[in-house]
RNA sequence: GCGCCCGUAGCUCAGCUGGAUAGAGCGGCUGGCUUCGAACCAGUAGGCCGGGGGUUCGAGUCCCUCCGGGCGCACCA
């Protein structure tokens, strides 16, 4: 509701600034400062001021006196040196928002791609990985309540040198086979993704002693191409072992994907063969003839050197294939994947894999118009030099609509590095953050950290509430600790590098999920409770007349309450526009922080007016809507009590 | 050396395409549970927005410069 009057007294603005005066003018509409100046500003005079070289004040006066009404809008005011503050009509507003028009969505017609969380599958995920994914995944869930269309895509590196690691960990360090890893796979007691982390830092550290071993690597590297041989099938048991195991965490944490492209498909129904035949042809990449480059094809221009896409040897490098499934993306490429049903989720949506099987289905993946990557900081560089192949191709259009939805790194702080017995260099403890690294097994399992969370707030539940079934609890606790862990996570922006601690990480209280989620638990008890006082929830429409909404919103403090909580959509379509699910994160808390406000300051159930009463009960109800539904696009549950 | 990011209250961070008196959480201090459950609420202290120039009617926000910190710049992914 807030949202359509922004945008409509925008265009009234932006309209007649431009029958009057000439200038097509942008301009956004503000909220003051302090909110007895009115709950919007237009700042246009200011810009105005510029162009006509007149006093914004006179200007100011002259625009509200010429707008003309607007719908909602009850008064416009000169205020300070040129604003035009604007004053809702309260009643008009409260009896819309009774009626529940529903706000105008984006009409869906193009296709979003977002491809997140994109783990290597040789280990159990850490804490990074799940902010990328929650990111990714609110970003979606962002875009989906505008109304847009969006693929979801989890990229499956399943052939690269971090799977040949562990593969190489197996062999030639356990003396382990396709047997005794399935062996592995079969045993309950095992966390295969807890294994394999462990068995990839010991590889890594072996190679530092041992550089010889490294043609294991290339021999493990040549079979998984060659797609045949002991170590390709092991290969291929740990990747999708670990795939099934990242699954499982990410649906710990409500992430669900819509398809899996794998890297072994890339590779066997030869996507880079068609990339590279383009970028030849278009001249956007070229053979090297001397230098240290020689014999490599290179793309020129983003550094000195260029960068080697094709090495001397023939063999593509990652960016190289990372081109090639841009272009898929965006159905440039000339070629699809087959697919098969991967599994369903609870909700009925099918998760599909890419196959290379010619019988298996086409599907309708891909061909986006618009691509968003989202992928941690440190390879913006790449990300640039994929959408300059882009470029070099002709795809100009493409290279805009591609964009690297980047985020810093999670580190850890040294307090938590100490919380969880991790011996830190002299160097290490005096910085303000400690990198996490893979090949050092160095960080935060996301399992294990889910673990914690839900142990903790188990405690919290169990304390008040040890009459409920174990079960219930059980599911309450894991939806409170999810909400922490994903509040946690997003209301950082995405270019503040997380030092994570793990006992901030376990806090409920203050500006967290839990605390969100207490909020909509509140206002979902007062309506229970009111029924159990054998009391209906009354029929609001019908007992709420538009001058008793107009009464009741009188009241500074009801009108400023149910203002914060109406604000969703332009929160949303605001933080959409930046890409920021911190905004999202914020909002939500701020609605809670006015309904928890709210709920202290008055008695609702026990209001002895009968308007006042439906009005307060009005209220509540709306803040439980407002407040399920952005908590919603968090990914945040609301429990059923806390 | 080159490129990108960061520097705002004791700590962790917001601050919308430049707009009115710079905000929140945590922590500190003071108060509030016989009430719709206190994972809550109210109050309070705490700031040359890293330094210096500039653009502008107006700068935490844009430009330049310096200082401090982080991350990139492979025939690894």
């Amino acid at each position: 509701m807030f949202h359509s009057i922004e945008k409509q007294l925008s265009r009234a603005f932006r309209d007649h600034i431009q029958a009057r005066y000439g200038v097509d003018l942008p301009f956004g509409v503000e909220q003051p400062r302090q909110s007895d100046f009115g709950e919007m500003a237009v700042p246009a005079a200011f810009q105005l001021a510029k162009q006509l070289r007149q006093a914004p004040r006179k200007i100011a006066a002259e625009l509200v006196d010429e707008v003309g009404p607007v719908p909602g809008v009850a008064a416009m005011e000169v205020a300070g040196n040129g604003y035009i503050n604007i004053r809702l009509d309260r009643g008009a507003y409260g009896a819309a928002l009774l009626a529940d028009e529903p706000e105008a969505t984006v009409a869906a017609g193009e296709k979003i791609i977002v491809e997140h969380t994109n783990i290597n599958p040789n280990k159990a995920a850490h804490i990074g990985h799940v902010r990328n994914a929650a990111l990714g995944d609110t970003f979606v869930r962002m875009m989906r309540a505008l109304g847009q269309r969006v693929e979801v895509q989890n990229y499956i590196d399943n052939t690269g040198v971090q799977v040949a690691d562990v593969v190489v960990g197996f062999k030639f360090l356990e003396d382990k086979g396709v047997a005794d890893v399935k062996a592995l796979l079969a045993d309950s007691s095992v966390r295969f993704d807890y294994y394999c982390w462990d068995l990839y830092a010991r590889t890594s550290g072996y190679y530092k002693d041992h550089p010889e071993a490294l043609q294991w690597r290339a021999a493990t590297l040549h079979s998984i191409e060659a797609g045949e041989g002991e170590l390709s099938e092991l290969a291929h048991l740990v990747a999708d072992a670990v795939v099934e195991a990242h699954l499982a965490t990410m649906l710990r944490l409500d992430v669900e994907y819509d398809v899996l492209p794998r890297e072994s498909e890339i590779l066997h129904l030869q996507f880079w063969a068609s990339a590279f035949e383009q970028l030849k042809e278009r001249k956007a990449i070229y053979l090297e003839t001397e230098g240290k480059n020689a014999h490599c094809w290179v793309m020129p221009g983003l550094s000195e050197e260029g960068k080697v896409i094709v090495r001397s040897d023939g063999t593509v490098t990652y960016v190289g294939k990372d081109i090639a499934y841009q272009l898929w993306k965006f159905g440039l490429l000339g070629k699809d994947f087959y697919y098969r049903p991967f599994r369903k989720y609870a909700d009925g949506r099918v998760l599909w894999i890419t196959t290379d099987d010619a019988t298996a289905e086409r599907g309708d993946f891909g061909r986006g118009s618009r691509v968003y990557n989202v992928i941690d900081a440190r390879q913006s560089y790449l990300q640039d030099v994929v959408a300059a192949g882009l470029r070099g191709l002709g795809y100009n259009d493409q290279a805009d609509r591609s964009v690297h939805f980047s985020y810093e790194m999670v580190a850890l702080s040294p307090r938590c590095c100490a919380d969880l017995g991790i011996q830190l260099s002299e160097e290490d403890r005096k910085r303000t953050y400690v990198e996490v690294s893979g090949r050092k097994g160095l960080g935060v399992k996301a399992d294990d950290l889910i673990d914690t969370l839900i142990a903790k707030a188990l405690e919290e539940v169990d304390a008040r509430h040890p009459e409920s079934p174990a079960e219930e609890r059980r599911r309450v606790a894991s939806q409170i600790a999810v909400g922490a862990l994903r509040y946690f996570l997003l209301k950082f922006t995405r270019n503040s590098v997380i030092a994570f601690d793990l006992q901030e990480a376990l806090s409920f209280e203050g500006e967290t999920g839990p605390y969100v989620q207490y909020a909509a638990v509140r206002a979902r008890n007062i309506l229970r409770k009111l029924e159990e006082l054998g009391e209906k929830v009354p029929d609001f429409a019908a007992e709420l007349s538009p001058e008793a909404m107009a009464r009741q919103l009188q009241s500074e403090d009801f009108w400023q309450l149910l203002l914060a909580a109406s604000k969703a959509d332009s929160a949303l379509e605001r933080a959409v526009a930046a890409g920021e699910p911190a905004h999202v994160a914020k909002y939500a808390f701020q609605v809670a922080q006015a309904f928890n406000n709210f709920y202290h300051q008055y008695p609702i159930i026990h209001e002895e007016n009968r308007e006042k009463k439906v009005f307060l009960l009005w209220m509540t109800d709306f803040f439980r809507r407002q407040l399920e539904r952005t908590a919603g696009i968090l990914g945040i549950a609301i429990p059923d009590y806390m």
